[in-house]
DNA sequence: GTCTATAGTTCGATAGAC
DNA sequence: GTCTATCGAACTATAGAC
């Protein structure tokens, strides 16, 4: 019997709050956007700090060490996301409507999307950081990924579940993964796809991308239960 | 238009050959395992002289660099399981038969996944170095996926158009570039679907695997070619 | 809360014996 | 071809002034 956990860790918020002069916010939206470009190895203290503007040992001040940085980031932006991500999904269940896959796919995505477009520069940041925890088998990235992606993916599993009842449990695991892994081909803007069509696909562009997947994704989904065994 | 590249890079192949009796092929072995486990940033060369069993002096004058020893390990795995993917591609339109999609889905996994499977420890190390390839933007990464897989991925685009000519050359690139995303799903072992499924799901079955995202692909790109606008 | 200065460690790479 | 020993640089983290 697969379970359900639906608290969301809305208890994991950024420690500053709003009129805070501190400069608290721009050490984490340089320790995003260092962390993103270089990986957790690659990036440097040094670097973080030059680019938030501050001394190194205000960094350490604030948050301890470097992995409590990296941790604190992404508690920061995934607490905001994942809140939106929720709100989206379950308004899609009122009045006892039965939403569409599509609409169920695409609350997947968007508030991830729509939160770095909404951000002044590389709103794509935080887009690299999943990508990296959805990849990554390290203790460091699947203790993250746990702590505060595995609750919100249960209820996209569970909603997969309620709306495709043909849909078997295990496979609607499986359809949830295989949407991760298409929807990191967006998030990781590698460029590759530019590449390898000479120009043509280009994977900046967002809009089109996430109309393309959705489609993909809920045929996927659908070829999983017409080829369940009964 | 889009245009194929045939070559496959055979000329870049290891530079030991069989009988020799240095630790060349040692450093290989131990640097793809220890690159795999803590990524290009992560990996020490210390930590891979130590697992080769030899002087770290000695991968220097092996491989120059840790760069150059990096892009050595690639290139010989790769240069192997690249040629099987070609020939088992160019295999199934022998006779000028048309394959299905479900085998050419099949031929673009299935020589990196034996080719693990024929290790004797941790096969799945190169797997876990490709995914880091399909997902980083990092001109290193982006640099060596180019050049050593870019042109067999190019060979299987146009596998996609050929055997269904309803899809449009763009959308074979994106049918290439989400099928890659979501066989990632089961190179990067992370375990998490174990997690999501309470031990149900298991990324480490490899053939179960297989058999569930050669269905979900293929219902994928047909959903793909049945959304075209004429 | 923020800075400068630096301690202590670890890294990639090299020199030179064998 | 392989080893030991070590250099110089760069890293995380801390101490202490303001």
């Amino acid at each position: 019997m697969i379970q359900v956990q639906t608290s969301l860790n809305e208890n994991v918020v950024p420690i500053a709050e709003k009129g805070d002069e501190s400069r608290f916010g721009a050490i984490l939206d340089a320790a995003e956007y260092i962390f993103a470009s270089s990986g957790y190895e690659g990036a440097k203290m040094r670097q973080i700090a030059e680019n938030a503007g501050v001394a190194q040992g205000l960094i350490h001040y604030h948050f301890g060490n470097k992995e409590k940085l990296f941790e604190s980031m992404v508690a920061r932006r995934s607490g905001h996301i994942n809140n939106r991500r929720a709100k989206l999904l379950d308004g899609l269940f009122v009045d006892s409507t039965t939403p569409s896959l599509e609409d169920v796919v695409t609350a997947l995505f968007r508030p991830t999307i729509e939160t770095g477009l909404s951000m002044a520069k590389d709103g794509g940041s935080f887009s690299r950081i999943l990508v990296s925890f959805a990849n990554s088998a390290a203790p460091r990235e699947q203790g993250l990924a746990e702590r505060y992606y595995d609750p919100i993916a249960r209820k996209f599993i569970n909603a997969f579940h309620e709306i495709e009842p043909r849909l078997t449990k295990a496979d609607a695991v499986w359809a949830y993964m295989f949407a991760i892994g298409v929807g990191m081909t967006m998030m990781a803007k590698t460029g590759r796809s530019l590449r390898l069509s000479d120009g043509v696909c280009d994977d900046g562009n967002i809009d089109e991308m996430l109309k393309k997947i959705v489609i993909y994704i809920c045929g996927g989904i659908r070829a999983l239960i017409e080829n369940t065994e009964n």
